[in-house]
DNA sequence: CTGTTAGCGCTTTCAA
DNA sequence: TTGAAAGCGCTAACAG
């Protein structure tokens, strides 16, 4: 066992409550006093009991983040940008996948509140939803969502998805593109997909450019998806434009493109949405709508800390944020 | 404040220890004491306080990891695959960055400490390592490693990185290639490039391969390091292979073989270590050495929970463990 | 400047 | 089958 406030104590033969002044930088200690107690401390390697502390003082300085999955890297960079936040606010950062399963999610909470943690970072899952929220609001902790569905009054962060959406519509129309498809995923009730989708529309409603139901394609989040729907688009006549509602598919379409000798983006346009650092290095480079990953985990567990800050004190407002996206214009994509 | 054991006993109007019993599935409690006590806490949405439980019972539910960067894939899985294994096993995950750094790692250390956590996932930073090994062995918690350059008698997982480069360079030489460059960090003492350039240059030394010191070029991790260092390796006659030791180096400098209109296989084959997903879907699919991450993080995981077990009842035996590569042979080596 | 006392919510032991 | 009592290591209030 690790030395106590206690231990401290009774070798430096004074109560305990003066050894925790010490520690706790308070004032009222005797010079001599606070310097022998610290060096005792010192010697054995004190460290603080965080979870009597926590116990006794009905605050605890960890919190939980509620994620998909960590090995993704949108979570992995989001988590890093919220935890870069609470370390340096000297909180300490949990992790629970839910693997997008309400479920799972589910016991992330219980998991959560049976640690007490000061207040939860949390992805909600797009299947049960309404139920997951109301679970949510009933475990009675300090919460700060990443966009949701449903729109409703929780604090949350999001990417601006349907603007995103939106500015790579309008690109591809100033580029010249009067027949554009898009891919998507099978499950297109989720909200990044929804969004995404919608502003595409809306770009192109504006635009007068014909886009229907009909030449949405879908299929599925990978690699392996926009490789296989390759073929199928360019028995499409006129197409001169795909989007990819992510980039995998981008990714994966660009290379059955090359396998089929199609030019891109000469032949053909692509481009897609997240953005990440390798698609400047792809050997054609890929036009795609960036979000700011990092910085939405930044906002999200800057404004979770405000909360609980403000919590203590006023009453708090509900507050949500959408983080802008940017379109990195590249090779994939260039006028006609 | 949520409600507490005492709060159930009072409503139920027995003692806090019946609760107890019933809460822990104890037995020897009366079956209507136990239906009403349960009922009470399901009524109230009870949820034990592990705060409480660790504290008195002197032990956690919580596993700290300490890492490089969860924003970078590798860590990003491997973190994966140990939180698997604890949820399994109903314990958490707590993380915390140390960016290779010493000092971060140290803060780590004395952070998971106050948390009293159960034990530790570690990658040792590559600087100060033996400094860092020194306190994680004062810190009192058990615990495991990821690969360290130090041969020690620590508990630790790694990958088998040099025979990677073993294998790959076997590999190069089998296609017929003869003169071989090589990219890598500038900085080259930590674990993952020392071992994958031995086993590089034992499977030439033992093809009689040359190979010195001059064909390896030192430049950095990223995309960029690669995309830079291209030009330079065109410049050196009779160069017809490229060993990245970080696939980013590779794809980098894919990209700049194209721009330059380099064939790839025929006039340089192009290899790396770490293969992610997307390598087979660049547009030249990338020879890479797999270094299972996940697995990685699951036999880490599992070896501190085998840990954890053991040290209750008999002493510990340290083990150590490596991972074994897979070589991915793509398009970017091809027999000459 | 210092100490006494009570208590956080749970666990453990012993006694009834 | 149940309860009383002590304690985990720290905090907070009050007293001196």
């Amino acid at each position: 066992m690790s030395i106590t406030i206690k231990d401290i104590a009774s070798i430096a033969g004074v109560s305990h409550v003066t050894v925790l002044r010490v520690l706790n930088g308070k004032p009222n200690v005797k010079p001599q006093t606070r310097e022998k107690i610290l060096a005792i401390a010192r010697e054995h390697n004190y460290v603080t009991n965080r979870l009597a502390r926590n116990l006794s003082g009905k605050q605890s300085n960890v919190i939980g983040l509620i994620i998909t999955d960590i090995s993704n890297p949108l979570y992995a960079e989001l988590v890093r940008g919220a935890d870069d936040v609470f370390s340096k606010h000297n909180y300490r950062t949990i992790i629970h996948n839910s693997d997008n399963q309400k479920v799972l999610a589910s016991k992330g909470l219980i998991n959560m509140k049976e640690l007490r943690v000061a207040g939860l970072l949390v992805a909600v899952p797009s299947k049960g939803e309404s139920d997951f929220l109301k679970e949510l609001e009933q475990i009675d902790l300090p919460y700060v969502c990443f966009s949701t569905n449903k729109s409703n009054d929780n604090d949350y962060v999001a990417f601006d998805d349907e603007k995103g959406g939106y500015i790579l519509g309008k690109h591809l129309v100033e580029l010249g593109h009067r027949r554009i498809v898009c891919l998507a995923p099978e499950e297109r009730n989720t909200r990044p997909t929804q969004a995404r989708l919608e502003g595409l529309q809306r770009a192109l409603r504006e635009c007068g450019i014909p886009f229907s139901e009909a030449d949405i394609f879908e299929i599925g989040f990978g690699y392996q998806d926009g490789y296989r729907m390759a073929d199928r688009i360019l028995q499409i006549p006129g197409v001169t434009a795909t989007v990819c509602l992510y980039d995998k598919l981008a990714i994966g379409l660009l290379r059955r493109l090359k396998e089929r000798g199609i030019s891109v983006p000469d032949d053909m346009a692509v481009s897609g949405f997240d953005d990440n650092e390798i698609s400047t290095f792809l050997e054609t480079s890929l036009t795609s709508v960036s979000l700011p990953k990092y910085t939405l985990g930044q906002k999200g567990g800057q404004l979770l800390l405000d909360k609980l800050n403000y919590l203590a004190e006023s009453p708090w407002v509900s507050q949500q944020m959408m983080i802008e996206p940017v379109l990195m214009i590249r090779e994939s994509t260039k006028r006609m």
